[in-house]
DNA sequence: CCTCAGATGGACT
DNA sequence: GTCCATCTGAGGC
């Protein structure tokens, strides 16, 4: 699958959240190789009161946000969490794409390990269900965390790849972001 | 199936 | 000191 390109990043963040779905993430670690397609997304811009960066306001966290789309943009969420967002658009204009959701493809016996350190075969309905589904559970599987931030999506540890083709999506209103007035009514969460 | 509380620590004011 | 772009397990139906 080949490997998404500079231009395919330095747009808008609603229009990336779209064309994401359905493509392909690829993380290599520990010598395992895992892929996962994305099925949910959530945009986030600068004039967005749920944003990071909202109005521009730049700081430690979101600094990678600041950069020309491209990069990987991972923090820490609820003291035990980790959070995996797609940077995007033009330098100095934050916006980025919260992945939210993946259905694992490749190696995921290996997932399963990093996910719930037990081998696929262990597994009940309720987690085979629950193994992906979230922002949180995404990155226990593929082993990502605040290390990861800044990473270029452009170089070998993490990147994303040409996937499926998606016939169509589904919008709706951001999860958990009641605190942003009415920001929270845009419809820029999107999911297969 | 559902709701609810608790975990847990860093970012920000 | 307060607030989270979340998840899990327990308990109820």
């Amino acid at each position: 699958m080949t490997k998404l390109k500079k231009g395919f990043y330095t747009r808008d963040a609603v229009t990336a959240a779209q064309e994401l779905l359905g493509k392909y993430i690829v993380r290599k670690t520990n010598g395992h190789t895992l892929v996962a397609m994305i099925t949910e997304t959530e945009a986030y811009k600068a004039d967005d009161k749920a944003c990071h960066a909202y109005n521009y306001n730049k700081t430690q966290r979101n600094t990678v946000m600041f950069k020309e789309g491209g990069s990987a943009y991972v923090y820490l969420i609820y003291g035990m969490y980790n959070c995996l967002n797609v940077v995007t658009d033009a330098e100095g204009e934050p916006a980025a794409v919260l992945i939210r959701g993946a259905e694992p493809i490749e190696d995921k016996e290996y997932m399963s390990l990093m996910r719930y350190k037990k081998p696929l075969s262990a597994l009940n309905a309720y987690e085979k269900r629950n193994f992906s589904n979230g922002p949180g559970k995404l990155c226990l599987a593929l082993d990502i965390d605040r290390k990861l931030n800044g990473e270029s999506l452009m170089g070998d540890k993490l990147y994303i790849t040409e996937g499926k083709e998606i016939r169509s999506f589904k919008t709706g209103k951001r999860i958990g972001i009641d605190y942003a007035e009415e920001a929270k009514e845009l419809l820029w969460r999107f999911y297969l």
